[in-house]
DNA sequence: CTAAAATATGTTATATTATAACATACCATA
DNA sequence: TATGGTATGTTATAATATAACATATTTTAG
């Protein structure tokens, strides 16, 4: 699912569409249990059913779609409920934002710390993951010449999937 | 102002705060009258008094913040009035959005085409912009190997600059 | 020069995304 | 089993952005 290249770049392919879905989120669900078990932070029935939501597809999904969802079932909820959930997840590194989509997508790497690179498909949503260490070197180089101390990125790539060509 | 080391990076430093701002936004308002001279697109009065809003520092600035200062001005504006002229300054390349803030910031190299990479401090808000081949080349290379079309990037970087260190 | 078309702006209303502030519930543990 | 910390519920509202239609201005063709 995941491979490097010489560019030192660790990609997820785009989805396909015969991949076992449900495996996929059962999988990413199991994972973030252990995560948080070894944390020891609370992963509570709230945020599990949020972030089986964000995963349930591999486009990025808003958190109003995640609250729609939410009040179909017939749950009562508010936006605070569902951006705090949101909120967690950023923080223990399960989910990623998307900026210039205003959504939140899963993480492929959860264990390892690190700052999400996204390809994002404009036609059909798709997202997916890279991790480019020289893309990496590259802004820790020009942080340095301007001697600016990065927190955190943001990097989005947007355009057409090879599937929507 | 702005220099390249040797990585192919090409910086524009954080703007000193000697620096005679009211020239250096003079100056970008008349290269941005050529450019859209040269290409036949008509750079309004309103469009104008957004730019030079925008361009009045180089901290990112909101919709809104335009809009309040037409407001205090005396100009009964609406929301529509200010991102249309945004819109159109996006698309001419005069300027570029910073999606992780929800602001707009003057273009550097308005003359070429290209996609902006953005240093912003979460302190004092001041923003640089970095034109870095290095990772257009790695961002190329990914896109490459995935199939994919690339029709824009956003690459902010958040931290602390070196004057609020 | 003028009518028609194209472009730009004004205006009203509303959509979308996100947070503040305070109340209540739940849970770990001493 | 009281207590303090954490999580969630609830109400209201802030912040960002666009839809839809009306009017004005500019450009161009005849």
């Amino acid at each position: 699912m995941s491979f490097t290249d010489a560019n030192d770049t660790t990609f997820t392919t785009f989805p396909k569409p015969t991949h076992d879905h449900s495996q996929c989120v059962k999988d990413a669900l199991e994972k973030a249990v252990t995560i948080c078990q070894v944390r020891g932070v609370r992963f509570t029935e709230l945020r599990k059913q949020v972030f089986q939501l964000v995963c349930a597809s591999h486009k990025p999904i808003g958190a109003y779609d995640i609250l729609d969802t939410f009040q179909k079932r017939g749950r009562k909820t508010a936006p605070p409920t569902v951006y705090r959930a949101l909120e967690f997840l950023l923080e223990q590194g399960l989910i990623h934002r998307i900026a210039s989509l205003n959504a939140y997508i899963g993480c492929n790497f959860p264990q390892e710390p690190h700052r999400g690179q996204f390809v994002v498909c404009k036609l059909c949503g798709e997202a997916t993951e890279l991790v480019s260490h020289t893309i990496e070197k590259c802004i820790a180089a020009a942080a340095d010449k301007l001697d600016f101390q990065v927190h955190s990125r943001v990097i989005e790539i947007l355009g057409i999937c090879s599937v929507c060509q």
